[in-house]
DNA sequence: TGAGTAATTTACAATATAATCATATACTCT
DNA sequence: AGAGTATATGATTATATTGTAAATTACTCA
């Protein structure tokens, strides 16, 4: 394969990484993906467990369906989300270990003042 | 620890890991982190590798740090970043096993057209 | 000190994302 | 068919992100 063409598809690559991420990237929508760690639950279940509007909720889990993250069935008048891939979940985890020790430590600075 | 809060900390935790997102979710930042897994670079060795201009690169650099995803240290003249989270390599590595997948499958389709 | 280089910051215009309300679609049950 | 419920989709406004050029800071070395 020539060298642009690599860089090319390098780039497509990227793109596609950073779509992901974007997905990721609200906290509405992380709230999401912690209801659905619990299983497949439809939009009123997630309505009910994270603080949100209905057409809202609605929008944000189009997002999460978009990006490949999300993947649905309708079930009669429910549509029921599931989670498709387990990567974002171990990501948050990862994440998690250290955000907690760093949100410790923020709420400690601030009580010094 | 009452529920309130314990809702609002989660709140904060998901406001941090979509920060986190947030920070990957741009095609130049994700090339950035690629050139970096070489190790620790300076900036012009950063606009040498990817695509853009040094002004623009020095501001997703920033917004690399802010997030946590960076280190710098300063060496003269120079600037040396370095990947601090391993977390966020784990997870592009494990986006494009199927991303990859998903872009052979689309050049394929094209070609059906 | 001052010329030169590396990096960051500022200011701005262009574009993308988000929340909300109202409306539309789609399905169920009588 | 018609009432009722669950989701999704415009349209709109407010806010955030992006790229670029120009200005600024910070360092080196002759």
């Amino acid at each position: 394969m020539e060298r642009e063409k690599a860089y090319k598809e390098r780039g497509d690559l990227y793109e596609r990484q950073a779509f992901v991420a974007q997905a990721m990237a609200h906290p509405l929508r992380i709230a999401i993906l912690n209801v659905l760690r619990q299983g497949p639950r439809c939009v009123q279940d997630i309505v009910r467990q994270v603080d949100g509007k209905q057409s809202n909720i609605s929008r944000h889990l189009g997002i999460l369906v978009n990006a490949g993250i999300l993947q649905y069935e309708k079930q009669g008048l429910h549509v029921y989300y599931t989670i498709k891939r387990q990567c974002v979940l171990r990501f948050l985890d990862c994440l998690s270990d250290y955000l907690k020790e760093q949100i410790e430590m923020d709420k400690k600075l601030l009580q010094l003042i």
